[in-house]
DNA sequence: ATGGCTTGAGTGTCAAGA
């Protein structure tokens, strides 16, 4: 079984490249964020030709998320519970026994902004939710784009992005708090290339210096986690003509 | 130099991303 996340940048642009790249992953389930539209204008006709069913809890110019798999997804959730939230990030949904939670975290803006005190908000209400979620579903896979590099490896430059948004040490205690819950990082359960990131900025010729962030994350509870038995970062989408900003990240479990 | 691209909104130019 494969399972992905994706931030395409909006999914009316990037819906071709999508298409391509389920037809040539064939994976089982996408998670995808920022598709930056509302539900009227979501393709679920053109997916379901292609072989996917879809949920999404979609807004119009932002945010955004959505779930494709190509079999039924079952027992769907929106958003945060306990959380006045306009913002569309959170769309959680059963592949079989595999429960799905597909999250699109704050960015954040600038350390000590309003935006980051409520992306740790954000976050601190993630974890406490989740908590739950992983007594009632053992088998849980976080998937998304967190907007946290979790360690200096995770950047190109640290001593630049050192204390920055996405890098700051309160940002990286809410993540470490995510695998306190007893969740893992899929990507380290494996030896990797040194410098392998999942964000590349699009001015400055970022991705072709790889100046870049690892900030796409699949986390997997315990049972999954043993289950898993590889998981990569694929750089080809991103090398395309209009590509998004984030390449997709690809976990591998036993059936 | 807080810039540099890209998107969506909407038709001039700005917010937001990371």
């Amino acid at each position: 079984m494969k399972i992905a996340t994706w931030n395409v940048n909006s999914l009316k642009v990037r819906l071709p490249q999508v298409l391509d790249w389920l037809a040539a992953t064939q994976v089982d389930a996408l998670c995808l964020q920022e598709t930056k539209t509302e539900d009227s204008g979501f393709p679920f006709a053109a997916l379901e030709a292609a072989g996917y069913h879809a949920i999404h809890n979609g807004q119009k110019t932002y945010n955004g998320v959505a779930i494709l798999a190509r079999a039924g997804l079952l027992d769907e959730a929106r958003d945060l519970p306990d959380f006045a939230d306009p913002q569309k990030r959170l769309i959680a949904a059963s592949l079989g026994k595999v429960r799905l939670v597909c999250a699109y975290m704050p960015n954040g803006q600038a350390v000590g902004a309003d935006k980051y005190e409520y992306k740790l908000q954000w976050l601190k209400v993630l974890a406490a939710w989740l908590r739950e979620e992983l007594q009632r579903y053992p088998q849980l896979a976080l998937l998304g784009d967190f907007n946290i590099a979790p360690d200096d490896r995770d950047v190109y430059d640290p001593v630049a992005w050192q204390g920055q948004i996405l890098c700051s040490e309160p940002e990286r205690a809410a993540y470490r708090a995510l695998l306190d819950l007893g969740l893992a990082d899929a990507f380290r359960l494996f030896e990797q290339p040194e410098r392998t990131y999942s964000w590349w900025d699009y001015r400055m010729m970022g991705f072709r210096r790889n100046h870049g962030l690892r900030i796409d994350h699949i986390l997997l509870s315990p049972a999954l986690a043993k289950r898993c038995h590889a998981c990569s970062i694929d750089k080809a989408p991103r090398r395309l003509e209009r590509p998004s900003d984030h390449a997709p990240v690809i976990a591998e479990l036993d059936d």
